[in-house]
DNA sequence: TTATAAGCGAGACGGTACGTCAGGTCTTTAA
DNA sequence: TTAAAGACCTGACGTACCGTCTCGCTTATAA
């Protein structure tokens, strides 16, 4: 996947086909969509593709690399509205992401690569710069916002800062992924605004709708 | 896995080995540290416990059921101390949940039967009976506590305490989880320090160390 | 299968259901036709014959010789009508014999249970006493008619006659059941009077129709 | 089991490999006389074969379909040679095939896939095409040199020519089959110097030694 | 009347082989 | 060198039967 812009010298040989990746890509999340993750097969996916087993397996090594690519580009669709508060702009990128977790392409391939990666450090770190610290970005952008509208006070460190926004990006991605997976229960409007009240005035300060 | 407690008339034949039972699971257990997730085999489960595979077969019909049941009885291990505040009670409980969550039975399951959960009702079903609803009495009990502290306020309805408790447990078992398998980062003293600062304080209060 | 008729001493315990002999046997047969040899399994005939497998195991240890007892007694059928003259006689045992391998029972089974008998001396033994020496008084007979008619000479020696029959009973038994099993083509009216105008009249004077 | 003499174009693909192909049919003979019809598996020959399972059940479906392809051979290997009259040609060829029967691949083989046949047309086909009919040559053969030394008469008809020798390749094959494996006695030189004289001269003219 | 002993139906049990399927690799021909 | 096609090896799958066992129960004889 390291396909150098402007190759000086070109590799002799056939050029690898740009439309197989992106068929390939396509195949996968249809796939995961129609099978789950356990049920899609390599050669499912070439098949879709129109494209040889070889061909899939000279560019992703191993069916959790390819998802893991496959679903990634969904993740960069969220986006953090200004909707004017700091409660409102969380209850808000809450309810995207909670939207992105329904689509069955996430909603079954997410945990499967996660739960892959506890054994495969290379995935895991394909995990964590593919999805994970991309979306950080929301958190960095609402903090910014909130501080500017002087919603939240601005650290006193840069490491603060990173420590506190690794902390508020588990808390909000864990509790609607758990909501949404774990608990298998619906993160609808109500739920995100008690959610956001709690995390927002904490535990002393909940006044639940 | 339903054996009433006092069966009127026996059921005819031999009856179930219940060291075979015992045996199943353990050797579940086993393979999950020594393989994962997803290099263990029905076959291999069967043979540590020197089994037959039809015998594993008869009682339980998939991987992931099985899994379920051998991983489910490790999380009743977990308890909550009176430490003396709310603070110090969710601290304490954060860190026995990480400390479970970073063997490697649990670390490698518990995601991976999530994943294969979204396809699958009765699997989904079964890891709420067996895990996530017997958990939640650790939310109960806290909050009693803290409410007989005077820490939080009584609750004005039944089903807003109910709704409140679920909230609160996806809060910190999804924060716990995200942190220490998704972001694949520690769940030490200082995280949990900071994480229930939050949780209790809120994003305004919140003042990590 | 070797009970003495009158025990003098009758073994303690329950004894034997004969109900349960013949209902398996009957099974037995309902199975050959129904599945052939090779399908027929123990389980299936104990449950046709409403019969647990220990109590079909404890009378026959093996499929082959339960095929054998079962199928043994449809040979015991085969008689030999005198019909004025040699060539009549053969001629008619062969249509008799030809129709009971026409029959899905002995047809599947008798060839079956040969082949295992290649390696295994006990059921070679049981297929002797049970079927092929018993049938060999259709040849006895039949020379003692012919050779009463005059058709053909009385032997020299008593090593001779036997030779003689068991010769004589393996081209008449081995033709058919060649022509029936392997040729796979019918032993009609037609074919039996070629065959036995050749077994008469030899090569040299055969003149078939 | 086709393979065009001349393919025009090529299929695509990697070709089936013919190693293979002989390796598996060696292995299924070294199986069948080790271990006999019933015990012989499709995994043990694969593996003895050097070769996956998948690789095998490529080309043969069942096993009594490779086992006929792996005896068919054995068959052809009987010759006719020529002894100076009829009386002594059969007598040479019913030894020969009486020593071809004592052989363990053979022996155990044979009756087997012969009784699997009766159940199933297209491996009857398949016995009846590598196996039978490619052995009728050596009756039309030993007739032919019996007929130019006068021994016999030329057939009237084309019809009747066939039909003779389907009933003397039954009567001949069966006679010796029946003996060999049914009666489980030995064909030795005085057996097949009756056999032969009752097939010549016929049950008028037996004089046995 | 009560042992004692075997038979019996039911179904669990440890095994072996089945035939299939998926993961990856290798070997063709064509581009 | 890549591509499509398909053969190949490996290893797990879930099922079917095997022949044995362990239950609770029945049916005989002998004490």
């Amino acid at each position: 996947m390291s396909t150098p812009a402007t190759p000086a010298h070109p590799r002799p040989g056939r050029p690898r086909s740009a439309a197989a990746d992106a068929a390939i890509l396509d195949a996968t999340r249809d796939a995961l969509v129609e099978l789950g993750w356990s049920k899609l097969t390599m050669g499912d996916v070439a098949q879709r593709a129109g494209v040889a087993k070889t061909t899939l397996y000279r560019r992703w090594a191993h069916k959790n690399e390819l998802v893991v690519d496959a679903v990634a580009v969904l993740f960069d669709e969220l986006q953090l509205p200004d909707r004017g508060s700091l409660l409102e702009d969380v209850q808000g990128v809450v309810l995207q992401f909670a939207a992105l977790l329904e689509r069955p392409e996430t909603k079954t391939a997410l945990m499967a690569v996660v739960a892959e990666s506890t054994r495969d450090a290379a995935l895991r770190e394909r995990i964590r710069s593919a999805i994970v610290d991309r979306q950080k970005r929301l958190v960095l952008l609402g903090r910014e916002r909130a501080q500017a509208r002087g919603e939240l006070p601005y650290e006193e460190s840069p490491v603060q800062a990173a420590r506190n926004a690794d902390l508020i990006f588990d808390v909000i991605a864990g509790a609607v992924v758990h909501r949404a997976l774990v608990s298998a229960e619906p993160v609808d409007e109500t739920w995100a605004r008690n959610f956001t009240a709690l995390l927002v005035g904490g535990l002393g300060g909940v006044t639940p709708a």
